[in-house]
DNA sequence: ATATATTGCGCAATTT
DNA sequence: CAAATTGCGCAATATA
């Protein structure tokens, strides 16, 4: 249940290590046609070999690269979205990206213009800029929900202590009150209950 | 910020719809050679053409595969996981189990034993389950931070009014002291203040 | 040993 | 445009 890493504040930033090099090789051209074939033999053998189950975000893709929007949000009777279909679809999705224009000359620029090919250098750059701000936010998000919990903690404890205070009061005064009432009646020995103490 | 879903209750089951049939082509026997050859030229070239950065899981998996455990877990200076990268082995993973009795026979067993293919229904129904079982626990998780959240700004606010009721309390009390004393002193006029009025 | 629950993490969409 | 948030799925792990 807790978390037994290190301190937030180290952690958070420790977590800062630079991507470092990859050496993408940027989509080695030479084979086009033949690749295309690969592509679409790819998708078919994954998309039936597994269900060829979407989520959202890949029906959004879906639809920017064919204009398929057949399912709203959230609605999907089969939301069997797995990471292999997920990447799969990426895969789908960046070879339409290079090769579309020999595929759907008329479509490309809209595709090709929102999404970034998942092999570029600044794919990964954006990626692993992302992951470090999710690092850092979500260890936010947890020193905050503790604080919470601490604060919570303290005012239920201050709570009670303001509560005993209360009755202590309530007490000394009840005494005080029912002292004055018996002197009201009686109007004399004074100084013995003038100072309680309680 | 805020939740823009269904309710919980509502949301949480009614993700429970079941996981669906995929119908999954079970490893189609016939090429055992060929194939073989084709998983080992499946991971050269995935791995060479995307920098084969692999995550500590991966390394896991690896280490389950090959007896590889070359890297300790988070510390490697390449932690370029991307889920392409991730898949692939587990492509080359699942195929690896289907054709390791081949290649590595001795090693089969405890390989076998421990994963499972990632085509098989019985891990997509494994993980369906879970990913029902993870929105379930989150849902749970952001009801307990709401709930906590709001019992802080409640004890906040009912700190407030004791505190209130504790001024209260005390400037009576001065009152009666003050009175008492007065009367100490003077032993008359009881009535007037006997009741104060704040 | 099996099923569910929890957790860290990466991806993508969205927000700021 | 960059960083922050958020929902989600995966895998490891904890718990039951």
């Amino acid at each position: 249940m807790s978390d037994s890493r290190v301190p937030s504040v180290i952690q958070e930033w420790a977590s800062s290590y630079p991507g470092q090099a990859h050496v993408l090789n940027s989509a080695t051209p030479g084979q086009v046609g033949t690749t295309s074939q690969m592509v679409q033999m790819d998708m078919m053998s994954y998309s039936q070999s597994q269900g060829m189950m979407r989520s959202d975000v890949e029906d959004r893709v879906a639809e920017q690269i064919m204009g398929l929007s057949y399912l709203p949000y959230s609605t999907s009777c089969l939301s069997t979205t797995s990471k292999e279909e997920h990447v799969q679809l990426n895969m789908f999705v960046c070879a339409m990206q290079e090769f579309s224009p020999f595929l759907l000359p008329t479509l490309r620029a809209p595709v090709t213009k929102r999404s970034i090919s998942k092999d570029s250098a600044e794919y990964r750059l954006r990626r692993e800029r992302n992951n470090i701000a999710v690092r850092k936010s979500r260890d936010k998000a947890r020193r905050r929900i503790l604080l919470t919990q601490q604060r919570a903690l303290q005012l239920q404890e201050e709570n009670h202590k303001l509560q005993v205070r209360i009755n202590q009061l309530t007490q000394e005064l009840d005494t005080l009150k029912h002292i004055l009432s018996q002197r009201h009646l009686q109007g004399s020995d004074d100084g013995a209950a003038a100072e309680p103490s309680i």
